[in-house]
DNA sequence: TAAATTTGCTAACGAACGTTAGGTTGTGTA
DNA sequence: TACACAACCTAACGTTCGTTAGCAAATTTA
């Protein structure tokens, strides 16, 4: 089932279909993607993808949760190492710019398509966003208390800083100039200490 | 055609539907909105609203049209008065939200749905919305020659800025305890001075 | 070599879609 | 009173949608 060919892992079909997918649900959205508009991308007919995959939500549901893990995981890391507020500030920023970077398809996925899923998936889904800032939260106030940080509300503060942070997949591209490292110097740069010189 | 009850201006009846499929864009999505939804919920037939419009795609259209207009509108009014980049960044700021606020639903049909917009609309608008953005380039520019900015570079810091902007729509109510301008100031004193105490 | 699994096909289903045609009703205007 | 018009109706169109049924070929596993 799987092989590998020298460095290069080799995706299993429905790996593929959800790589598929995930792309076009990324440009066109989820809603005015259709399982024929899949199909004809991967250069099958529609009814084939029912081989391997229950339903078009489900697709959805996988890139969406499987991202909501990743995002986890890279907060962990970056939490795993006790510091000051603003350093483990920093890290969090660099894990969720270093998420967004390594996929910025499924990224778009996770931030905008999840309000296609249905419930109790749906309900799930956010549960799980608010778990994230509050994590984000949770550092912004431990700021606050030892004078760190000066902020006029703490959740306003996470909600600026994480949509800062959102908008990174709709230009980041791996070629470009910035590395996904100094992007997140520059957002840690500008979001602690602002324009001004 | 128009009738004034008071201080209560009425809505003809293409507004009518105009707001309340502005209303289901912004919660389900323009794609995943029916005609047949939008009848349900203006109380008639979905046949019936083509008395009044001509296609789906004309509502999405008056929408976003109508918000870039706003948003430009908004922005001449606060660069009508020079002054330092940083007085004109917050002016631009609070310009920028105070549209945002004062319609929520038809900002997040602008700042999400642009893309269901079939050619040449589409086009049109991705046209204005990069003038929009040259106009928030061209202040920073202005703040960094003139020492009031460090910013390692222009077009990063001002998606950086618009992208922390343009989330406010998701969370503002208008009965919430912080107000447009204090939101417009707590946004500007975060983006130019950052967290740090 | 036999069996099981993967991968795909054609044909078709019922439902939902945007939209049009043609008609009815009520209301304000000439 | 006659007329225009706004507002809405029913019925239906052609298309597209997600999905299922049933089958065939290729590939992998036992």
């Amino acid at each position: 089932m799987f092989v590998t060919y020298g460095m290069e892992a080799v995706l299993t079909r429905k790996e593929q279909i959800e790589k598929t997918a995930t792309a076009l649900f990324k440009s066109k959205g989820y809603a005015a993607t259709s399982m024929r508009d899949l199909a004809n991308a991967l250069g099958i007919e529609a009814a084939s993808i029912y081989s391997h995959i229950r339903s078009k939500e489900e697709i959805l549901q996988r890139v969406c949760f499987k991202m909501a893990d990743e995002f986890f995981d890279a907060l962990d890391a970056a939490e795993s190492m006790e510091s000051t507020a603003t350093v483990r500030l920093q890290r969090a920023i660099a894990a969720h710019v270093q998420v967004l970077t390594q996929n910025t398809e499924a990224s778009a996925v996770f931030l905008h398509e999840w309000r296609h899923l249905s419930e109790p998936l749906h309900s799930n889904f956010l549960a799980l966003r608010d778990k994230y800032e509050a994590r984000f939260r949770e550092i912004i106030h431990e700021g606050i208390q030892r004078g760190e940080f000066t902020v006029p509300d703490e959740k306003f503060a996470v909600l600026t800083i994480l949509s800062a942070l959102n908008w990174i997949h709709t230009w980041y591209k791996p070629e470009g100039k910035m590395t996904p490292t100094e992007i997140a110097e520059n957002l840690s740069e500008m979001l602690l200490n602002g324009l001004r010189s």
